[in-house]
DNA sequence: TGTACATCAGTGAACGCGCGTTCACTGATGTAC
DNA sequence: TGTACATCAGTGAACGCGCGTTCACTGATGTAC
């Protein structure tokens, strides 16, 4: 800190910083390797040393994300008491992060990551998220004695219902809203499958 | 057709075919005036003599893709039987567009077009989507002899669920499948809102 | 503690690329008389 | 039917841009003795 030294001592993580708060403000599809050098206060040629190509950036910034979101997912679901107010609980959280980071939503769900396969941190990061799902609505389903072969209709179902939910409140499609009505229309939407379900 | 004329005659429609083609190989992102251009045969520049800018091509893309998803919506509902079944079937035809045209349906709810009100005729062709949902939904509730002060909830619930299931589909989300495991799944998801709602 | 040296994390110039867009132009078309 | 002319839809050269990436380099760091 403050040490204008030749080595910058910490600059992975000052690039997923910089890179961080350039995807928010541009989106996926705009966030450069130069820039992000750039707010970083180095050469262009520095993040070189860190990530071998644009999209290892990018990879490593949605592991972040993903990692993000699976603390909130997990917050939220600690703090609810019973099946049905954690299932709820996650789908409020789920829907909480996409409006509050767009731009970390889009690149996780998004077209921008290709190979997925390839950035093995990732794809390790997006189960996890997947799991902490799959787990909540099992245990709901048996708080509720539903016994399945497979559980992936419920599983699918729900997640739909909360990433699209998501998707379209991010893309503006279910009219402007202040945050209160926003709120209530999640929970009116996850209402919806819990107790409809 | 096959006239080999200083002036192409139908360059607009050639223009918008081509950047379809090519929408649907590279994504929206990708998709630039100079490749349609070449695609069309013609100069790089002539494009400006029928759109304004990249993006007035982009948006005109997405007014006619937002035309083809009525249609399919339209189209399927009208050979449904009852209002059940008629929901049921809209989303089913949802998810199938999307899975079909999985760029076009990028294109269409995703970032790319940026100022939507600028675009007028992309924007009334994404209402007409809308509203079509929102009737369908509403027919539903009234078959049901469900009222309420305000749809929104249902419509918000039934159209998340059909757009979440749609983008995890095309995002490769919900694992590999066949085309009839597809179709279970929607049919299964759909009926989940359907029966369950 | 001091020195030689390997290693590592930066630099800066340069490459080639495709892009959106502007401009002055030209060849074809169609209309008025 | 023929001609003059305006209009329109193309062309092709050029602009400036930011980008990802490579390369040979250099200054700082840390380790072996």
């Amino acid at each position: 800190m403050g040490k204008t030294s030749y080595h910058h001592g910490n600059l992975r993580a000052a690039l997923l910083a910089g890179a961080g708060d350039l995807l928010e403000e541009k989106g996926p599809a705009q966030l450069s390797l130069r820039e992000a050098a750039r707010r970083a206060g180095v050469s262009q040629t520095a993040p070189y040393r860190h990530f071998d190509s644009r999209e290892a950036l990018l990879a490593a910034l949605a592991a972040k994300a993903y990692h993000d979101l699976a603390t909130a997912l997990n917050d939220a679901c600690k703090s609810a008491a019973g099946a049905p107010a954690t299932l709820h609980a996650l789908g409020a959280a789920y829907v909480d992060f996409a409006v509050e980071n767009p731009q970390k939503f889009r690149l996780m769900f998004g077209p921008d990551i290709t190979m997925m396969e390839e950035w093995e941190d990732t794809r390790a990061a997006s189960a996890d998220v997947q799991n902490i799902i799959e787990t909540t609505v099992g245990d709901y389903l048996e708080a509720r004695r539903i016994r399945l072969k497979t559980p992936l209709v419920p599983v699918a179902s729900a997640w739909s219902l909360i990433h699209g939910l998501a998707m379209l409140m991010i893309e503006q499609r279910l009219g402007e809203m202040s945050d209160e009505d926003r709120s209530a229309l999640v929970a009116s939407v996850t209402g919806f499958f819990v107790t409809g379900g």
